[in-house]
DNA sequence: CCGGATCCGAATCGATACTG
DNA sequence: CAGTATCGATTCGGATCCGG
């Protein structure tokens, strides 16, 4: 045995074993988002074998990243341990790079709540957040709707009804009035790299603004801002 | 074809199908040191086969991550672009979470200079390090040995001769006379997540001081420091 | 529907040998 | 020094199936 591990003795090794196989990290992403059930996964991330799924799962719960979790009703959650909550600054971090090398999607690429959720938690700035009141948007990109809250308690996310995933967070829903209702394409990329103004996102229908004053769309972009950063394409 | 990627528009996939793949991560944590030759990095990661080596090469260098610098005299080393050099943030947030996962050395794991040098870095705290002189630390740890510098300009590390690896950094060797030399194994970790006290570290003989005042241990476990976090051993 | 387990062909990885 | 080439061992992907 220990053939798989890579024979130094090094945190990136380390964490590399426990969650470098393919998939592992975006089954942590998701649920960096909340606890999710076996299904809501499967549905979160569409191209992943069912065997390599549980696969996953099992090698996540014995290195403590995740555990089990039986619901009162029926069925059960997958959810993050306090050790594998502690990944968030590892996929931040990838996140944040990843999306400097983000082209045109691809034909068949698909955008989920959990990763739109996340990708959000990346880009939002809270110093920037803090020059203006609190602000609600809600966000329509392809299936996906959130609404996102800034305010003095820092980013809050969560689905709408009418987004095609994750049911209700029931409790902590965040209800009343939005502030800016905005429906964009993954075009809103470059919008949060500042390739292009949220004016000209308006006016080349980037962007289009369902309800709300849309001079609003200038914080969101303030708020939720990547630095596109030192990209040469070679290939 | 598009059958190895992961179907989504986010920036984590797009992130992992650029540098998640087994070892690619691994080339850019030695390569975050310094440039390397072909044959520096396979020394560094003494268990990858030469054809993987060869192919992530290939395959980073595509992906605008790494070039390959011809040397003045004869053959050439790979470097990190720009672009590559983000992924810092990365490697970093790995190395600190996998230095929470990791328990006892396995029976056959090595430790390179590169990894030691990466190590140093996540584990360096520059407010800690304000609170004191600059200090110089000469560490032996195995069969590699550092020379540590924190000073107002941060950190610097350069291998010492008689390391067991990467030749010499010419220009910016740290020259002149230590203010702690001390050996150790891979006990260390220990006295870095603060597990052992320095004194006691030094009273079981889990590191041993060479020259200079035994007081200045305190100094580098204040220096160089990772929380041990949340772990809850499952399995 | 939920939560997987099983089977099999395809792609990747690991170990060793070999080459300009 | 800087890689190719080869080949068996693993892992991954896709599909199907199964017990509640």
């Amino acid at each position: 045995m220990a053939s798989r591990n890579y024979g130094q003795y090094c945190g990136v090794t380390t964490a590399l074993e426990l969650v470098g196989e393919r998939w592992a990290l975006l089954i942590v992403r998701d649920l960096l988002v909340g606890p999710r059930r076996y299904t809501d996964l499967k549905a979160g991330l569409p191209r992943i074998p069912t065997n390599i799924l549980s696969a996953r799962l099992k090698e996540l719960q014995e290195a403590g990243v995740i555990h089990r979790v039986p619901l009162a009703h029926c069925g059960l959650v997958y959810e993050l341990t306090p050790y594998g909550r502690e990944l968030e600054d590892v996929v931040l971090a990838l996140g944040r790079w990843g999306f400097k090398g983000m082209g045109a999607p691809g034909a068949d690429d698909v955008i989920t709540s959990d990763s739109m959720t996340m990708a959000f938690r990346t880009a939002h700035d809270p110093d920037a957040a803090a020059d203006h009141p609190p602000t609600t948007y809600h966000v329509h990109i392809g299936e996906v709707a959130l609404t996102l809250h800034t305010g003095p308690e820092g980013l809050r996310i969560a689905p709408l009804p009418g987004s095609t995933s994750t049911p209700v967070p029931a409790a902590h829903r965040v209800d009343g009035e939005a502030d800016l209702v905005f429906a964009a394409g993954p075009g809103i990329r470059s919008l949060i790299s500042s390739e292009l103004a949220p004016a000209d996102a308006l006016a080349d229908g980037t962007v289009h603004v369902i309800d709300g004053d849309p001079a609003l769309l200038e914080r969101f972009a303030a708020t939720f801002h990547l630095e596109p950063g030192a990209r040469e394409d070679a290939a």
